[in-house]
RNA sequence: GGAGAGAUGGCAGAGUGGUCGAAUGCGGCGGUCUUGAAAACCGUUGAACCGCGAGGUUCCGGGGGUUCGAAUCCCUCUCUCUCCGCCA
């Protein structure tokens, strides 16, 4: 979320910022502007109640003790008007505090400078574009039914088990499975991320704190019992690693890597894109996250996009990378790098990674702050991740390109973590 | 699932109605000493909000209550731990 103070500050440039996520913020924004000034008034008041309450009753513990009972309980019959004021004034400085608190929560993450306009996913600006788009043989064939030439995926026994998106992966399935994420982690660590094996289900407070509660409930498996949901990325748990943290400016960057099997519910998205491996309720992915210091943190950016970008090569996929226009930017980020890879017999790009910075939108949330050795205030850090990589995609291009004749050719990189050079 | 205990500063751990934002120890930071370091000694060391400032307010798991006054008493919720049972 964003920081109170700074939309009371400039709320014109909030305004204005916003119109690039086709956001109409001058409602909230203003309400919040009015609010806050009524919540000051309210709280200077209630203080100003408050010490002299205070004064008073260090008064009378004063006249205890020296025994003076009468100017004490005359002292006492001072008090009660004060607290019906206090009190009054408190309610109303925590009810305006919960109004401007509700509004602060649907203000969504400023875009970053060099996001481009747009509405939607046509407007997104191709940063660039890397490799070879293979000419697959004749009878060549989309995943989903390679997947079932050679065994690898049993769509149909996922329905029976679970329901749709939820495939049976078995036999070399598994194996190339297994294979990426080692591959991805392997290549994450060697690039300085820890590695992490966070939980997989996590409480509202963690919800919370990455932006996915309360406005995205809809996208999460919730466990109604215990009141927990299912984690829709790494990144939910990873990021939380942080919450109400105060670092060390020294120890930033902060690099984690976690492996996870990831849950979304999609609702609304079906019958569209949806064959095979394209869109799943449960797929494992490979996160990275980092916690920057906010001067560094677009370099950050930058590094991280080389870095997937190395992966992606090395997987020998055709890739182009795209940067999200405010349309189609997520609520939380200020700036996203999407990696799509060719899918050559669907002949379309799929998305296979989105890295973005989230500046101070979530740190705020999680009160994630650093403590840096020339200012004496903490302050509020930057948080940014990205996939490195999610895999069903990837195995989707990965069959799909590397088809042949006879059999499917596994990427070189890959052929230690398989140890087969074909399906 | 049954029974019990507990939640205090970065950590450990005192504190059972008033000068307690909180003893003490460890850790951190600064200094003295030292060629340097260790040890020892001295000092310092939480956060949020309001205010131009002086300063003020709040926070001892969350919420509510009693009281002039609550870390301390009462109610309630949540979480954690221990033992037993079951179990990968």
């Amino acid at each position: 979320m964003l920081n109170l103070k700074f939309i009371q500050d400039s709320p014109e440039l909030v305004i204005e910022k916003l119109k690039k996520k086709n956001f109409d913020a001058r409602e909230i924004v203003d309400k919040i502007v009015d609010l806050y000034r009524q919540k000051n008034d309210a709280q200077q008041k209630a203080e100003q109640a408050k010490s002299e309450m205070n004064k008073i009753s260090k008064e009378i513990g004063v006249l205890f003790r020296e025994g003076k009972k009468d100017e004490a309980d005359a002292a006492k019959a001072r008090t009660s008007e004060l607290k019906d004021t206090i009190k009054q004034l408190d309610s109303q400085f925590s009810d305006i505090e919960n109004k401007v608190a509700e509004l602060q929560v649907l203000l969504p993450n400023l875009p970053h400078e060099s996001v481009p306009f747009g509405k939607g996913e046509e407007d997104n600006e191709i940063v660039k574009t890397v490799g070879e788009m293979p000419q697959l043989p004749d009878g060549a064939m989309p995943h989903w039914e390679l997947a079932q030439k050679y065994n690898l995926i049993d769509f149909e026994l996922g329905v029976k088990i679970t329901g749709a998106g939820f495939p049976v992966y078995r036999g070399k399935g598994c194996r190339l499975q297994r294979a990426l994420i080692n591959f991805f982690l392997d290549e994450n660590r060697n690039a300085g991320y820890e590695e992490i094996q966070p939980p997989l289900v996590v409480n509202e407070d963690s919800g919370f704190g990455t932006g996915q509660l309360p406005d995205k409930e809809g996208q999460m498996y919730h466990v109604n019992l215990d009141n927990l949901y299912l984690i829709p990325t790494a990144e939910v748990p990873v990021t939380n690693i942080y919450r109400n943290v105060i670092l060390d400016a020294k120890d930033l960057p902060l690099k984690n890597t976690a492996y996870s099997a990831c849950f979304r519910r999609e609702a609304g998205s079906y019958g569209k894109d949806v064959r095979g491996l394209n869109r799943l309720h449960q797929f494992d992915k490979v996160e990275i996250v980092q916690i920057a210091h906010p001067d560094k943190s677009y370099g950050i950016l930058d590094e991280m996009v080389q870095h997937v970008a190395g992966l992606v090569e090395k997987l020998e996929l055709p890739y182009r990378i795209v940067r999200l226009c405010g349309g189609d930017l997520s609520f939380t980020s200020a700036l996203t790098y999407d990696f799509e890879v060719w899918s050559a017999a669907q002949q379309k790009w799929l998305e296979v990674s989105s890295v973005s910075n989230f500046e101070s939108f979530q740190a705020n949330r999680l009160k994630l702050r650093f403590r840096d050795e020339n200012s004496k205030k903490p302050q509020i850090a930057h948080t940014l991740n990205g996939s490195a990589l999610a895999l069903p995609r990837i195995v989707a291009a990965l069959l799909e390109n590397n088809q042949t004749s006879d059999g499917i050719r596994i990427p070189k990189a890959l052929v230690p973590y398989t140890g087969f050079e074909k399906i």
